[in-house]
Formats: structure tokens, sequence, C-alpha cells
DNA sequence: TATTGTATACGAAACACTTCGTATATAGAT
DNA sequence: ATCTATATACGAAGTGTTTCGTATACAATA
């Protein structure tokens, strides 16, 4: 059930950098998070985050060495699925193709995204022929 | 500028509120948040939360009677727009068409809404004509 | 073996949101 | 004028997240 998962604003920043690095220490992790921007982050600050999603199980921690390895534990998509249900509900009361219309709407879409969104559209209307 | 905005979620259900009923005092929201389903919240708590609002400007008052009538100073779509960017950034890392993909491919979508959006796509299409 | 650098563990402070108890004001009925 | 019901105001406790100082462990090296 990886519906009940809520990670925090900073769990999912720490979540971002090891689906796209893979397993990394804590060390690496504090500095892809320092790259970012402007922010500032201690060390220990990223490793108490750390601990605590180890405990919550949203990341995995190899300890067989001095420096522990982490893992993210959840997928990328089904975190992204579960928060973007709570946002549906919470935003838009459900609306879906209100989010839609607001996120194809206000961003910039490339040509090649809009025909990939458009073929998904085609696909879903021959599978549920009313 | 209505972008750096954060309503949190109990302020955010507040809005939902005064955007669907409009004008309300304290107990008719009190009231209509308590009928949602099984939550029960104290008047006082509600009164808080919207007077805490009110001092953040994201509701106006009108206390020229004893109950005092309070309004959405913050237009709906404008809210869900700037929410829903912080959630492409916090969840997606800004990939429109990923998130697009994830609302379609979960969530049931009436066939008329789908056509909805292929309309929209469509237009974008030509106003962007690469 | 003693020193140094770097790792994790622990605990507490700072902050924000939510919750509600209690105080106070006021309108209306007796 | 007093009483009662209901309104807002205020303050503080409870909870969760973020932040970091400090303690402790340990490996490598001098």
């Amino acid at each position: 059930m990886t519906n009940n998962i809520q990670p925090t604003q900073g769990e999912l920043e720490i979540l971002q950098i090891l689906w796209k690095k893979g397993p990394s220490t804590v060390r690496e992790v504090n500095e892809a998070l320092n790259d970012d921007q402007d922010k500032s982050i201690g060390y220990t600050t990223t490793l108490k985050i750390m601990q605590i999603m180890f405990e919550k199980a949203l990341l995995e921690r190899n300890d067989s060495q001095r420096t522990h390895v982490f893992t993210a534990k959840v997928r990328e998509g089904n975190i992204q699925s579960a928060l973007l249900d709570r946002f549906l509900n919470a935003a838009y009361k459900g609306s879906a193709s209100k989010l839609a219309m607001h996120l194809l709407g206000n961003h910039k879409t490339t040509p090649d995204e809009l025909a990939e969104i458009k073929a998904l559209i085609d696909k879903l209307e021959k599978n549920k022929p009313s």
C-alpha cells in the first residue's frame, strides 16, 4: 500500500536525488541538495531527515560499511501518483480535467509532449467506447 | 502576485467551501467542514484558522454586523494554478507531460472531458506551429 | 598508541499548523 | 436591568518538520 505515504517537502527533495542518482551516501545527497539553487543545508540536517525516512521505510540502508549507503525504497511513479491523487482532491476536488486544462494552459509543453498526450487520449477513447 | 500564496491544507478546505458557497459566516463554514466525511472540528478551531487567513489576506471580512461574514479574497483558478506550479516542480521536477500521463492514466475521465482536453491540445498545436 | 578526519546517533530548539479552553462582548428575551 | 445564547479574541498546548550542536565511534596515519 503505497497510498498512505506522504513524504514531506524535504523528504521529497531527497527522494528526487536518490531516484536520479541511485544509491548514495548522506554526503552525496547533501552535496546534491546544496548544488541545487541557493540552498545551504547542513550535513547533519540531511542525515537526520534520511534517518527519519529510514524509520518511515522510505529508504533502505546498507550499513555493512562504515559509510552507510541509502536507496529509495519507494518507486518514483508510485509516489508521484499517490501525491497527485492527494493534490487532485485537495486543490481540484477531484476534477482531473480541470487540472489538465490548467496544466496544459499554463505550462509550455513541447509539440512532442502534446502529441504524446493526444496519443494517450486516443488510446483511452478506444478502450472505453462509452 | 498570487504566486507566493501557499494556503495550508486546512486553509484550502475553507477556501473550497467559500468558493462553492460564497460569503459565509464562521458557523456556516464550520458546519460545512463537519458535513464532509467523518471529521469533527470545533467551532473555535475554524474561527482561529479563518482569523489567520484574514491576517494573511486570504479572506475578506465584513464585520459591520456582530456576526462577521467572510469572503474568499483569492480566486479559485489563481490559487489552483499557483499550487499546481509548486506541485509540478516538487513532485515532477517540472515535467508537465509526465504529470499529464499519470493524471489521464490513473483517473477515470469521462469521454466528454477527454474530448475537451483534446480540443485544447489541438488549439495549442495550431497556435504554436513549431 | 595517539591524533586527526569523518561517520552516525542523539537530543533539543525553532518554526508553523492545528486544536481548543477560556475570556469577553453583545443582542435579544424576560 | 438581568439572564441566556452565541459571537469573536486571545493564548497556550499538541504535533510534525527542519535545523543543527554535540557526543560518540572508528579508520587511517603518523
